[in-house]
DNA sequence: ATTAGGG
DNA sequence: CCCTAAT
């Protein structure tokens, strides 16, 4: 039987959250970067949807080179929700995502282990990571159970509740295919020892996700070796935080709330200070209040908070950058950028959000909350989260993604939506300008694309005029 | 509590 | 980025 990995568009963001495809015209055929989480892989033979966001070459784990026309998104009708890519239905001719390769190589020791006993039935001494890799598919194809171990796993390491429903769409693949792609990439060592040969074969796998100059090559070379058969396609749901990651996400918010809305001047303003407010005030954090006050009255002895008298003090807005972070972030903006890949943020970053969170909420409990938020400037590793966060979440859910994606950083959700209400200003923009123009801006072209096709799928609501995607 | 939208 | 209305 012949899987359709064929869904609506939605449909298929809800279920493969992390699947971008990205499309990169390389020599006569189109490369498209797969962007996946484990266990979606793309094999050669498999109809693929071919989500067009754009080139996006920096964060992808893997490719296929996809037959003949390049599908276009704008050609679809936007307006129909259910409406099937069908033009975007495209036979993968060659595929770097070869089985759970890239999977397990990016799996420790440990996590490989467990794997193995789940496949086996039994535990494993060998701590040989490319014996594990070896071996681990191997079972999995005996027990047709490539899918659902890796799923077991993951729902395992990651203790998530169930929601995880791997299908096996076509149990011949698990028998024949896998392994042999699974050579593809792991053929010339047999034996544990051999480890060079591997590792390169598996480096200039991986290497396709940090070096995009790579691809066309590694494309053209490898071009119509494989055989197109059919293989397992999975399914897995979309990612269901846990309890207590929903919890520990509602508590951070909570407590970012609370410092907003605590010792926040926008409660010191007179016109907030009524019953109701007053009321509000106390229910939040009295002890904040009562410091903020006292606080006030130092400071400016004729703002009186207590009394409710309305008198308005406007934040001046200095201290608009501390140091550092400009560096940082123009650092970022050049270099470590494939850092920021899907949820889990690189740790410097998180560490940095988190000490400049910190050092806003200090400085502004010690200053008196003059700078309520501090002006710094969004990377691009934020833009391109934020666009992840569209992407799987659609826009409005500003929440959620800040939830989700930005959940240590200093990004409020309003922070989200504003955001993204001037990614989709420029990037139509972009479209006039002059190509001086765009450099001066700081955000690439493709990220800009991606805005572009995002603004196509999810119309921003009301005032949103996405006229490219009528005209062109 | 959140979001859309104006500023 | 801030602020507010609206939900």
């Amino acid at each position: 039987m012949l899987r359709d990995t064929m869904i609506s568009w939605k449909t298929q963001m809800r279920r493969f959250p992390k699947i971008l495809v990205f499309n990169v015209h390389v020599r006569k055929h189109y490369w498209w970067h797969l962007k996946y989480l484990p266990p979606l892989v793309a094999e050669p033979g498999d109809a693929v949807s071919t989500l067009n966001y754009g080139a996006h070459e920096e964060s992808c784990l893997g490719n296929v080179a996809l037959e003949s026309h390049s599908p276009h998104l704008q050609e679809r009708d936007r307006g129909a929700e259910n409406s099937y890519l069908s033009s975007d239905r495209v036979k993968v001719i060659e595929s770097s995502c070869h089985k759970s390769a890239m999977l397990l190589d990016q799996m420790t020791v440990q996590e490989l282990c467990k794997v193995f006993c789940r496949i086996f039935g039994h535990e494993t001494s060998v701590i040989d990571k490319q014996w594990l890799i070896h071996h681990i598919p191997c079972g999995m194809q005996s027990h047709c159970k490539l899918v659902n171990g890796l799923n077991m796993f993951e729902s395992l390491n990651t203790s998530k509740v169930s929601g995880e429903k791997p299908i096996v769409l076509s149990p011949r693949a698990s028998s024949g295919t896998a392994p042999d792609s699974f050579k593809d990439i792991l053929d010339s060592q047999h034996t544990s020892g051999d480890k060079h040969v591997k590792k390169e074969k598996l480096a200039s796998c991986n290497s396709l996700k940090m070096l995009p100059s790579l691809v066309g090559e590694v494309g053209c070379c490898s071009m119509g070796k494989t055989n197109a058969e059919e293989v397992l396609v999975t399914q897995r749901t979309m990612n269901k935080p846990t309890r207590s990651f929903t919890q520990a996400a509602r508590l951070q918010t909570s407590r970012y709330s609370y410092r907003k809305y605590g010792p926040s001047d926008r409660n010191l303003r007179g016109k907030f200070l009524d019953v109701r407010s007053h009321k509000k005030y106390h229910q939040k954090g009295p002890g904040a209040t009562q410091i903020v006050c006292q606080e006030e009255s130092l400071k400016a002895s004729s703002l009186q908070v207590s009394s409710g008298l309305p008198l308005q003090k406007r934040k001046p807005k200095k201290y608009t950058s501390y140091l550092g972070y400009d560096s940082r972030d123009s650092k970022e903006n050049g270099v470590s950028v494939s850092n920021e890949d899907f949820d889990t943020e690189p740790s410097s970053v998180k560490s940095q959000d988190c000490i400049s969170e910190d050092d806003c909420v200090t400085s502004s409990t010690q200053r008196g909350r003059k700078l309520k938020r501090d002006h710094r400037r969004w990377t691009l590793g934020e833009v391109r989260k934020l666009i992840i966060g569209v992407t799987e979440h659609g826009v409005g859910k500003w929440t959620h993604i800040k939830r989700l994606m930005f959940s240590s950083s200093h990004r409020t959700s309003v922070n989200l939506k504003d955001k993204w209400r001037n990614l989709l200003n420029s990037s139509t923009r972009a479209l006039r300008k002059s190509k001086v123009q765009q450099e001066s801006n700081q955000l690439p072209e493709s990220v800009l694309c991606q805005v572009r096709e995002l603004a196509i799928i999810y119309a921003y609501p009301r005032k949103n005029k996405p006229s490219m995607s009528c005209t062109a």
